[in-house]
DNA sequence: CGATACTGCTTACC
DNA sequence: ACTGGTAAGCAGTATTG
């Protein structure tokens, strides 16, 4: 044993576990030292708590006796003590009963609800490592300071130092302007499985590859012997351990490649010890994958907020970003690698693939892991959890970190099925081509509504309660009353985020923008918008802890009144309105009237709208939430239309998009139809790949629940019955294939169908032809112009040409 | 009896 | 699995000439 006096470690916090000794919880730190060792920092003192809040029915101090009665040997009630908080606003004594075991808190809130006297027990479902670090205030991905003693590295765990916490720890202030990716080691892996057609079974089919890569260095791939796997296994692990990553980066592997790895590991006795304890991953929160140690980063979970990719392959995400580009890649389906890999000749390509998969993963990596590591410092959830979390959740866990710091409890979770409420405005927009458009954007308009009026449940007027006209902010059309002061929970948090987010703006200002100072300070400002601009709908989610449906609904009641009272003043100046939606309004950009509406908007409102952008020509049909822009650097926007949808094939998209650009950039029709009956004509005559005819819809059930039937779900039935296994959320690609009967009767998964079966006339019908016609309608042309063949309509073509 | 209008279910986008 | 508002396709049924 190394000497054991206090000494002070500086450490990047990375994750937080805790483990049994005995009977006592210890809270792991993992962590990152200044001098580049990797860390744990051990800490056998804290214990799991809840809070109980009396009903008043009963004395604190008799609850309090009847409480510690329930106390049992496994994990004895340690404490219950009486404590002054604030429960949604108001001052409430309440106790606070401190046990042993962090799992048996569980069994002690079901045992103390179950006593008279007790209106609720509050805080028993936070996570005992998370508990941990909101109570001593610890971000992950931050540094600290903190006074330590070094301990010999207990068996199993496999870091250069540990330490027993045995001071303070705070926050070391010299490094938050520091990239909390430098000097971590990334490693990125993918595994490729054998099978033929059918769902890969964990119990039988081998891990027949395993690809790899740390950042900086080679891929390497682990291959099998034949169909003999145990060694790929065996070899993996090692590999990851002679690594020993800090963070571990695939793409899905938290719904396949670690749930097949540990099952197959299971099956031929391997242990998959990839952790930094002796441990194999672990299903934890959200659905992601725990290994001890590291941070198991999904990178998928990103390109779920990729909302432009529709079909979220890891070659389609990593494409869209640039980082390997389709066409410079090996592609192959997921049922052709037991093909390639029993082919000789094909094994080559195999590995070709594989590396391809690597490769894109260390590079969305690249892209994606700086605004995690952001969102995590700023959410205080670890970086392994803080993607695989909805929004909400995000939101959620920081606001439960404010609540602590404010000595505000923390409200359950409760089911709710409460009714719906208004919304935002949406305009009618003039339609037709409209040149020379600004579209002004009010900034950040309902967190802003949520600061100026003080909105959230702690400032709500209750039944019951009373307080002058002049003490309340009053939400226009639903009434709800919001006391101005004193500022409530969401107005402080928020105020917070909105100034943390200036002050970030401005120090960016500094900095060239493809600096690396830049770019994190933007990654951050991101992290911290998305909070912000969460907090609306979060109040408005049933599932929230601090649900308050009457705040949601005078957040927007507040939003309609401030754009209507826009439009109003758009309208006195003679600004022409074209179109508007929630918080934005398409105007005539005209400078001067322009700059006077946001004058009124920021002195007489009290909000900050911009002119966001300006488009040369913008196009509406009647439909709402559906245009066309071009802007003045030669972009075209396509918004709301077929052409960004992912339910349509990919050959009306295009036709759709080309179609707009011609439109809107060189006003010929003409040449628009041209474009469209050229499609149609190369369509018919067999020359379009099939991917582009494939129609993708999201199965949003297990088949056989739909009541409808649909194409979708045909071709996912299909799917099942040739031993595929479709999940809820799977995206499913059909094809139409000819014959008479409905859709849902001739829809195909796109491979399982051969290009002659496909219905071309289903394609031009119901993909390109409308997809085209809903602009090239509004010029007058028809169905039968884009659809006419030969020579008639050539020559319509030609004199229509010549007028 | 077939065409058309309407409704419900479903998905996706703003 | 953050909100409400909106468009739209397909299936199935009602309406109607």
């Amino acid at each position: 044993m190394k000497g054991s006096d206090a000494t002070l470690l500086s450490f990047q916090l990375l994750d937080v576990s805790y483990e049994m000794r005995g009977s006592t919880p210890v809270i792991i730190l993992w962590g990152r030292g200044a001098d580049g060792s990797r860390v744990v920092v051990f800490y056998g003192e804290f214990r799991p708590y809840f809070y109980v809040l009396p009903d008043g029915s009963v004395g604190l101090d008799q609850l309090a006796a009847m409480i510690r009665r329930l106390s049992r040997p496994s994990s004895p009630i340690l404490s219950v003590e009486r404590v002054r908080r604030r429960f949604i606003g108001r001052e409430v004594e309440a106790l606070k009963v401190t046990t042993l075991v962090p799992a048996s808190v569980r069994e002690y809130r079901e045992a103390v609800r179950r006593l008279g006297g007790v209106r609720d027990v509050l805080e028993a479902d936070i996570p005992f490592a998370l508990r941990f670090i909101i109570d001593f205030n610890l971000y992950p991905m931050r540094w600290y300071v903190a006074e330590v003693r070094e301990v010999a590295v207990p068996h199993g765990y496999s870091v250069d130092r540990a330490y027993t916490l045995s001071g303070d720890i705070r926050e070391d202030e010299t490094r938050i302007q520091e990239d909390p990716l430098k000097g971590l080691r990334v490693m990125a892996f993918d595994i490729e499985v054998y099978s033929k057609m059918r769902t890969p079974d964990p119990k039988k089919d081998p891990v027949i590859m395993i690809g790899l890569q740390q950042a900086g260095g080679e891929i390497e791939i682990l291959e099998a012997e034949d169909r003999s796997d145990k060694k790929v296994i065996a070899g993996f692990v090692e590999r990851v351990k002679s690594i020993d990553p800090d963070v571990i980066v695939g793409y899905n592997q938290n719904r396949f490649d670690w749930p097949y790895l540990v099952e197959r590991a299971r099956v031929l006795g391997v242990k998959l010890a990839v952790g930094r304890r002796s441990v194999e991953p672990q299903p934890g929160l959200y659905g992601h994958y725990s290994v001890s140690g590291r941070l198991n980063v999904d990178l998928l979970d990103f390109a779920e907020e990729l909302h432009e990719v529709k079909v979220k392959t890891l070659e389609e995400v990593a494409d869209y970003l640039g980082v390997v580009k389709i066409g410079e890649r090996v592609t192959l389906e997921w049922w052709q690698i037991g093909e390639y890999w029993d082919d000789p000749s094909k094994r080559e390509i195999l590995r070709k693939y594989l590396r391809d998969d690597v490769r894109s993963t260390m590079g969305l990596a690249e892209k994606f892991l700086p605004f995690g590591a952001e969102l995590s410092q700023v959410s205080g959830l670890p970086l392994d959890q803080v993607m695989a979390a909805s929004v909400g959740f995000r939101l959620e866990w920081r606001l439960i970190r404010e609540a602590a710091k404010l000595g505000e409890l923390v409200p359950n979770r409760v089911e709710r099925s409460e009714g719906r409420y208004a919304g935002a405005i949406v305009l009618r927009p003039k339609p037709g081509v409209h040149e020379d458009i600004a579209v002004l954007d009010f900034a950040s308009m309902y967190p802003n509504i949520m600061v100026k009026y003080n909105v959230g449940p702690d400032t709500l007027v209750r039944p019951g309660e009373e307080y002058g006209e002049e003490e309340v902010y009053t939400a226009p059309e639903v009434g709800h009353k919001f006391r101005k002061s004193p500022p409530g929970f969401f107005k402080k948090i928020l105020e917070r985020f909105l100034s943390w987010r200036r002050q970030i703006r401005s120090e960016m200002k500094k900095h060239p923008p493809d600096s690396p100072e830049y770019k994190l300070l933007d990654e951050r400002q991101k992290a911290i918008k998305l909070l912000a601009n969460a907090s609306y709908g979060y109040m408005g989610w049933p599932h929230a802890r601090w649900y308050c449906r009457e705040c949601a609904e005078a957040v927007t009641a507040w939003g309609r009144s401030i754009i209507r009272t826009a439009i109003r003043k758009a309208g006195e100046l003679g600004l022409e309105v074209i179109y508007g939606d929630t918080d934005s309004l398409f105007v005539k950009n005209d400078p001067e009237k322009v700059e006077r509406l946001i004058r009124f908007v920021e002195e007489e409102l009290g909000f900050d709208i911009k002119v966001d952008k300006v488009y040369r020509r913008v196009f509406f049909t009647e439909a709402k939430k559906r245009y066309v822009g071009l802007t003045v650097d030669g972009k075209i926007d396509v918004v709301g239309f077929e052409a960004v949808r992912g339910d349509w094939s990919e050959l009306a998209k295009e036709t759709q998009f080309k179609v707009a650009e011609i439109v809107l950039k060189t006003g010929s029709v003409d040449e628009a139809v041209d474009y469209v009956r050229n499609i149609i004509e190369k369509l018919r005559r067999g020359q379009v790949d099939m991917r582009k005819l494939v129609i993708w819809k999201t199965l949003t059930r297990p088949p056989s629940m739909y009541e409808a039937r649909q194409p979708h779900v045909t071709a996912a039935l299909l799917m099942e019955r040739a031993g595929i296994k479709v999940e809820p959320g799977a995206k499913i690609g059909y094809v139409v294939t000819k014959g008479s009967g409905p859709l849902y009767t001739r829809a195909k998964p796109y491979f399982m169908a051969s290009k002659e079966e496909v219905d071309v006339e289903y394609y031009v019908d119901k993909q390109v032809v409308p997809a085209a016609l809903r602009i090239l309608q509004y010029f007058g042309v028809t169905e039968k112009r884009l659809k006419g063949g030969g020579r008639q309509s050539t020559l319509l073509d030609f004199m229509r040409r010549g007028k």
